[in-house]
Parts: C-alpha cells; structure tokens; sequence
DNA sequence: CCTATATCAGGGGAACTGACATAC
DNA sequence: CGTATGTCAGTTACCCTGATATAG
C-alpha cells in the first residue's frame, strides 16, 4: 500500500490512521520479538508478574488483556521454557498461581530492550517530546474506553 | 480488561497503546457501520472511487490497503448493491475497470456522517486541538512507514 | 444457588500466502 | 519472456464465544 495515494477522506481518518499504525506496529513488534524467540504476551505476562508478583491467570488475563482461553497455551509455553511456575493455591483451589522465575526477570530485562528498539523504529519520525504527546493522547483515549464488560 | 491494572511496563509502550486504542475503533467503527448494513471496506473503496475516478481493482486496493484477494467478495458485494459498476477495460483486457454509481455517491455521503459519528465517539475524551495533534502524529507514522514489499 | 476459575473446542473477521489462467 | 491482473483456496494470528468441571 502507498499511503500517500489513499483517498484523502481516509487520510484524514483518526480510526484509519490508528488502524495503520497500529499495524504497521504490530509487525516491527513481532519481528523483533520473534527473532529472539519471544511474544507480545510473553512480555506482558512477565512484566506483570514482575511488578504485581504472583497471580492467578484470570487475574493475569484481565490485567494484561489476554483472553482466559488465550492463556493455557501460554502459560504451557512459559512454564515449559522455565520462565514462571504455576502451583495451585492453598487459599482458593480453584487457582494456579503463577510466580515468575529468577530465569523469568533476566527474559523479561532481555525482552525489555527488544521491545524498546520495536518503540524506537516505530517512533523513528518522531522527536521524544513529540513521542511523550502521543502516548499522553492514546493514554486519555485507552482510560476512557468503555472496560470491555465480561 | 482493566487499563489502569496494567503493569506500567506494557501502558508506557506506544505500540501497545497503539494496539488498544486501535481495538476500541475498530469496535466503534465496525458497531457504527454494521448498524447500517456496512463496512469499512464499503466507504473506503467508494471514497477512493468518488475522488479518483474509475480504477482498476488492484489500483483500488493499492489505495486503500485492501488486499487483492478479499476484493473480490467486496466487489460482488458492490455491485450487488448497485453502488459500484464494473467493466472490462478495452484498453488493458485483463483489468475490470471500477467505477462509482448515482446510489454509491447517495451511499458514499450516508457513510461519511455514520463514519465521522465514529471519530466522535472515539476521540470523546479529546479536544479539537488535541484531536488534530494525534492526527499529526499519527500520520507521521504511516507516511514513513516502509511500504509494504509485495 | 450463584459466581469465579481453569480449561477446551471452536467461531469470525482480518491480513495474508500460494497458485493459476489470462493478458500485457 | 517476465510481469500484472483477477480469482480462488487455504493459512495464520487474534479476539472472542460457549461449554464444562471444579471450587468458592
């Protein structure tokens, strides 16, 4: 696609526009996530079990955006690289409770930088105060959506 | 989802941000035109049609980021419709030349007021200024996007 | 009873790939 | 010949629905 070339009425579309680069995010971000073998939601669920510690996978999904159906395949894959453990949990039987492991924080510091170049080569026409604005913009828009009621 | 229960690692990351406020149009936008019987594909190719004139299929999709192989259900749809017609073109026998009809143009104008109801419903939390600096930004980002190799 | 958790099976829409006949 | 077009079949990733067994 050439974006130049598209009608001027989706040029000036916010969704088109997020849409696009939303896009065109996605494929830099699983790029250089794939090429050290890696996933979005392997980042997330590492950063979130690194800040908030252990935790049940429902309570994982919710914060992290990840369907509970999602997270068997992915909680199979962390666990069998190593990375988080699961054990029931003795308060509430019903619960895996998911704990990062000391091989899970040097991943996820990895992660953290490949996933900090994919910001950088997406933001790469933008100067940092310039970079600050969007994210302030998208963060006002993300809050004030309508929590996905489920 | 709970944004604000997301770890800060994933809600200071454009791409991720990107991604969500990407998820919420594409609700908006897909609620909004299904309620009229359309879709995204429909406004962006009868734009693309009204501004530029007749136009092949590939042509088309070039523009609008739709690719080959889903435009041919678009088509069949368009013109079942009655908004769109489609011809041989004598010049170049392999091509369908594309062009927009009386009711695409009445159905064109239609989407635009459904589309641009949208945008509001979106960009709510923004101001005017606020909502022209994200379209800045954002199309910054999609006009220095490599194009798309194929 | 009603709700929440973990799991599984699968659907739906979107972007895409590969192939092919036809025409330039 | 290599390249472009329109078409079809099928794949992949993603988000989501529905159902179920179990536990609170």
């Amino acid at each position: 696609m050439d974006i130049e070339s598209a009608p001027a009425r989706l040029r000036a579309l916010p969704t088109w526009l997020l849409n696009q680069a939303a896009l065109q995010g996605q494929r830099i971000g699983a790029e250089t996530l794939a090429a050290v073998g890696a996933h979005r939601t392997h980042y997330a669920v590492l950063a979130a079990l690194d800040e908030f510690g252990a935790d049940s996978q429902a309570e994982l999904g919710r914060r992290c955006g990840i369907d509970p159906s999602d997270m068997v395949a992915l909680m199979a894959r962390l666990t069998g690289d190593g990375l988080v453990e699961r054990e029931p949990d003795p308060a509430d039987r019903r619960r895996n409770l998911v704990s990062i492991t000391a091989a899970g924080r040097r991943r996820l510091d990895e992660l953290a930088g490949t996933v900090h170049a994919a910001q950088d080569a997406l933001l790469d026409p933008l100067s940092t105060a310039e970079r600050k604005r969007l994210t302030t913009l998208l963060t006002r828009i993300v809050e004030h959506a309508r929590p996905i009621d489920r």
